[in-house]
DNA sequence: CCTTGACTTTGAACCGGTTCAATTTTGCTG
DNA sequence: CAGCAAAATTGAACCGGTTCAAAGTCAAGG
């Protein structure tokens, strides 16, 4: 133990934690015998002895996707600009994982969690350990931070209707995401806001999954009958494939038809014809997920009064929707 | 404490860790315990009295990054199949970033960590915690699960050699990336191992980036002069950026000029022409450096004969070098 | 009924820090 | 140089588990 080398016991751990109520000289004796000794002082024990963990953990449906390795990397920096770790926990969006997650989270004590909740149930609270939840909806009583699909595509409709564009199609996921829904219903919204029945004017196309190949598959059944003057897209990726169907077909974009995605993925910019689309404030959604949660377990007196904040996804305009 | 709803203390311990050596009735009586006051039991406890943590930590360059996402998730898996957790880390390719987080991870007492050391530099193997390189070759007094970059871009060379072209280009990134170095020794040599000489059939582009627009720019420089009637790339990236450029002027793939990317992303299947491209054993490089590591932490007896693993990446045949 | 050995359970030491009341030192003042 | 308050340091209790020797329990055999 450094406290050998140096002369005593609780002062190295004033020297670490309360520099400045010990004397320069014994510091620096100390701190020799840290270095020396290549001293890393234990956090289990910290954690132990009640000093809150210096980690949070982060428990996603799915690793692999570019929304959430964003959404990661803004965690992973908001946490370490005050010094903290993150767990990375993909849940596969089981619930009966994101569970078992929870409580080995608990269970390491950890400072709180961001969760996006399998299947947008809310998990029991469980283990009162503190959560923020990350795009998705709470009541009052939890936190949470989320985007506001709603008004994105709202958005992109507006961007068509104002092109001039009246026959409309929206091509999304699969049911199950209520993400999706969401911006279908913002579609619908606003068409209806400028006395325009969605009914009749607007096309639903529900893919059984949102790659490119469903995208292609949409555009396939798009041009088996007449064909839309404007496409809003769940994601890129529907639209990168509803871009190759109709290419393939024939017809050209933007000048046939005008397309707009959802996400702003990287390739978004650079695709053959610089797509559209709605730029999902990633790097913010995770970054005041982060903060909120440490804010919150922070030594506040006053009590945590939960907040829901709801960010708002940005238009880009590109050439896929560019006057015709 | 659980205890008190119990009747005694260190057999609840036996009860979670040894069920077998507590009698059935006890047993029953501290599980009701247990699921009545909802206990959690504290994993700093127990990595401070001498059982080794269940967390590993993960270090590597850009979480964001497409690569590394893929490597996260299988190392995730792996860990999770034994009841681990991972600890995401982002060094962003600077080595003082790298060292601290190494020495918060050994503050963590992690049971090991997997590391794609910044800037290709070996860190120090610090803090006597374990190691495990990734995508990184060490010598034999580490452990390591690299990947043949060489041997990879020698497969891709051997296939448009295959195809009849002679007149090749190696687009590759910036000189600081090691990889592209390799793959690109990896073009030459083969062109070499076929009594071609490389100086004189293989034109070599160094981009300052690896981005869809350097490929846009390597395309251009192409055309300024004779295009060759094959091209290597040194990412997928920067072969979407050729298509591109090439498409722009007029010049078609696989018709006019064959096209090989590296790496396979997601994407390169479902591209304007399905793209030609090595693909790397992502989710097996992250799932082996992770059991190699969990392997040699584990309670082995004999002491950890350090092992050095090479991938394989795979030539994926595609339209863009179809035979034209 | 007493032994004996196998099986259970207990209790105390320990892991490595933090904390804080008590003690010692330091630096002034008179 | 004594007297004192402020500053620095110490030491023991504590956090919540694990471990293991010792004590306790039980059932079968003598």
């Amino acid at each position: 133990m450094a406290r050998l080398a140096g002369v005593s016991v609780g002062t190295v751990s004033n020297t670490i934690n309360r520099p400045q109520q010990v004397r320069p000289k014994t510091r620096r004796a100390v701190q020799e015998a840290i270095d020396e000794l290549g001293f890393v002082p234990n956090q289990s024990a910290r954690v132990l002895s009640g000093v809150s963990a210096q980690v949070i953990g982060l428990v996603v449906p799915d690793v692999a996707s570019p929304f959430f390795m964003g959404v990661a990397k803004a965690v992973e920096r908001a946490a370490g600009e005050v010094g903290h770790m993150v767990m990375l926990c993909n849940s596969g969006n089981e619930q009966a994982s994101e569970r078992r997650l929870l409580r080995m989270l608990a269970a390491q004590r950890v400072r709180g969690a961001l969760v996006t909740p399998a299947g947008a149930a809310q998990p029991e609270s469980a283990e009162d350990m503190p959560l923020v939840f990350l795009d998705h909806e709470t009541g009052a009583s939890d936190c949470s931070v989320s985007v506001d699909h709603f008004t994105g595509e709202r958005l992109a409709a507006r961007h068509l209707l104002a092109l001039g564009h009246r026959r409309l199609a929206f091509v999304g996921g699969p049911a199950r995401m209520w993400q999706m829904a969401l911006r279908a219903r913002g579609a619908r919204r606003e068409l209806a806001a400028n006395g325009i029945d969605p009914a009749e004017a607007l096309a639903e196309y529900t893919m059984p999954g949102f790659g490119i190949q469903d995208g292609i598959a949409a555009a396939e059944r798009m041009l088996a009958g007449e064909l839309p003057d404007g496409i809003l897209c769940g994601n890129d990726m529907l639209a990168f494939g509803v871009y190759r169907g109709l290419a393939r077909a024939g017809a050209r974009v933007p000048e046939d038809v005008a397309l707009v995605g959802y996400d702003d993925v990287d390739f978004a910019a650079d695709w053959i014809v610089p797509l559209t689309t709605v730029r999902q404030p990633i790097d913010e959604l995770g970054y005041r997920a982060a903060t909120l949660l440490l804010e919150h377990t922070g030594q506040l007196p006053g009590g945590h009064e939960h907040r829901q904040e709801r960010l708002l996804p940005e238009l880009i305009v590109r050439e896929s929707s560019a006057v015709g």
